[in-house]
DNA sequence: GACTCACATAAGTCTGTGCTTATGTATTGA
DNA sequence: TCAATACATAAGCACAGACTTATGTGAGTC
């Protein structure tokens, strides 16, 4: 779950669109694959990779595995990001909205 | 400058030192390669990735390449990291400090 | 216990990418 | 104008990674 991971696991468009459809809700792998012309094994390995990036958490339930959204990973990137805030003051407006809105 | 170029030129461990060395001060090309064992063509492939990704900027000044941190692609990763901004309640507290630091 | 289901893992293929050396192109200075 | 500097581009190589089919594993079902 280091930075390295975390940026690798979202160059791929189909990973971030997992993750974005996890977004959405908890899903098992199955239900992960409608909408995606996508083997079951090449799901499971994306899955792995996010895994490992500690972008996602799973959770075993009989013969599923549900997946949701782990909020490391997310908290990793903001960290990073936050290391170059002094390049986007222009987004400061933006956030106190933000932080507003999560206050309501 | 899409979303996909942004996350596979921060997935490599290279282009993201370069990128922080940049995040110091403005630097050349060649000021840029010192620290690095790289060749200088090896160089100027990942400034030209990261260009395209809208992560630096560059500006010409005689045979001098000047590089530097173009906010635009750090305000790329803000916005999609705010799509998400609903699993990461636990940070509010850390951005409003950032925020009063900013103000200051 | 045999079968099915929901996954993970293995092994192989093919494409992408990061590196190299070699070369091209402006710009500067003698 | 000729050489040197600062960089970009070309071409080729080697490895990483995204996919496939085949197989393994563990939990439910009959």
């Amino acid at each position: 779950m280091s930075e390295v991971d975390i940026f690798k696991a979202l160059a791929d468009p189909t990973r971030r669109a997992v993750f974005e459809r996890l977004a959405d809700g908890e899903k098992n792998a199955t239900e992960l694959r409608e909408g995606f012309a996508l083997s079951q094994p090449a799901m499971s390995q994306h899955l792995a990779v996010l895994r490992s990036a500690g972008l996602v958490a799973e959770q075993r339930s009989g013969r599923h595995v549900h997946y949701r959204v782990n909020p490391d990973g997310l908290a990793q990137i903001h960290q990073w990001l936050h290391r170059y805030r002094a390049f986007w003051p222009q987004r400061v407006d933006e956030l106190k909205q933000l932080l507003q809105e999560m206050d309501q």
